[in-house]
DNA sequence: AATGACGATGTGAATAATTCACAAAACATG
DNA sequence: CATGTTTTGTGAATTATTCACATCGTCATT
């Protein structure tokens, strides 16, 4: 990246929303054109935004997870739409409740009802947008290191931080499913705490759009006798929802 | 809100990104013209902003403080970064810090080198920033309750997550100062975490703008003997800056 | 039922911003 | 120094946005 880049990338992250003309007059030892250039360049980059008469910073857009920014969160974004929404009809009033990390739990976070409702979540950037966008729920967030890939913290002491709260209902999200190996996660960290988390909760409700069905990943954190409720898609097949049903778990 | 209103939104928030063309194709009962309308009434109230030619979620803005929405937070931005600046300065490899919740302290994790560090912080926000702006720190998150007006947790037990974590460098913001009454804070929450915070650091930067000098806030948390520098920015009258080294403070 | 005030919506011209193709300049490389 | 490559500037062509105004529908008042 270029010098100039650079800075017009600074300068906009100071003001945070800016003109072109402003820039052009900021940065007067190149002509419009080339701003306009670098500012293509640095969207590109994911580093702000463009808006018609100039440009934004990007407030580090954490909905998105790191790598393929947007492309992996938008997959299957209807799927996972639907089970929140079914999901988020579960809630009840003055709850404790756990929310897992995860762009499922974020949309079911966004169709929660604006209530009074105890969250805990180990995703950071969930419980920021809970607080933001709802005013009578409390959140609890859960101390640690935090993951780069998952946007989740998960610490040596999870179990101590559990031990004193009471957490009625969690909604755990699984990356993948099968009958032999149960509910999979790809992370170490994230399989020991959604393990701790369904030890303590009464309820347990799994989130799992049914592109994640038949698939393994590397550390499995439960099965199908450590949850209550499942909760996916219409795309299912009714073959695996029959299973579950015959397992004792109420699908949805 | 209009329900018209309402199912644009919703559609924004899924797609995160849509053309006007593809809003008047959905929204096909309504012309060009409404949509553009709409777009603007809902970009007035922070849901989105519009782009060249459609609109973009706005992915919840966790920098800006809920209220005033870039207000505050913009205020003084040009003292805060020169403050940023001057601590990042101060930032040494392999260390272990701290950094407190505030928009200065965002402005400095901006500035903060991408090298091996142990950042701790209350601020989520500002956690998430370093992770996904950085690739080579480490972030560790306090647990608590997530508090929304400040975005920074705290809990009754951060005592205890202290007890693990040994801190070399904290780097705090106190929202007042007098000769009498010390550094002060809004909240007693965070009055209690920085005590907590100065207790167990071996060296304690204070990062305070001139605006805030001579102001008095509620809860005092620390004396000038709690802190080994201050770093504030070339606004801060001399008289001020000659009284906090006669006190045995750095100042910056 | 007629009237008028109001807000919401649509229309097209006027304005402004953006893109594009191309030329000039700067830079590097053998 | 000739050559190819990248970066930058220019103005015309295109496209998007704004604005003023016309229309429609709703609702309260007479």
């Amino acid at each position: 990246m270029k010098e100039r880049q650079e800075a017009i990338k600074r300068y906009i992250e100071r003001k945070s929303d800016v003109t072109l003309a402003e820039l052009t007059k900021e940065f007067s030892d190149w002509s419009e054109m080339t701003i306009r250039r670098d500012l293509e360049f640095l969207e590109q980059r994911r580093f702000l935004i463009r808006t018609k008469r100039g440009a934004r910073i990007m407030p580090t857009s954490y909905e998105v997870s790191v790598g393929m920014y947007g492309e992996r969160e938008k997959r299957n974004c209807d799927l996972k739409q639907e089970i929140a929404a079914k999901a988020a009809a579960l809630v009840e009033t003055d709850i404790s409740m756990y929310l897992d990390a995860g762009s499922t739990a974020m949309m079911l976070a966004r169709e929660l009802p604006d209530r009074n409702l105890i969250i805990t979540t180990s995703a950071p950037n969930i419980g920021i947008e809970i607080v933001l966008k709802k005013k009578n729920p409390t959140v609890i967030l859960l101390g640690g290191t935090l993951q780069r890939k998952t946007i989740s913290t998960c610490g040596l002491n999870v179990l101590d931080q559990l031990k004193t709260l009471n957490i009625d209902t969690a909604f755990v999200c699984a990356s993948g499913y099968t009958d032999a190996t149960g509910f999979s996660v790809g992370g170490q960290h994230e399989c020991v705490l959604k393990r701790a988390i369904i030890a303590s909760a009464r309820r347990v409700i799994m989130l799992m759009d049914s592109s994640k069905l038949n698939s393994i990943l590397p550390f499995t954190f439960a099965q199908l006798s450590d949850i209550d409720t499942i909760v996916t898609d219409s795309k299912a097949p009714e073959s695996i929802k029959a299973a579950f049903r015959a397992a004792g778990v109420h699908v949805l």
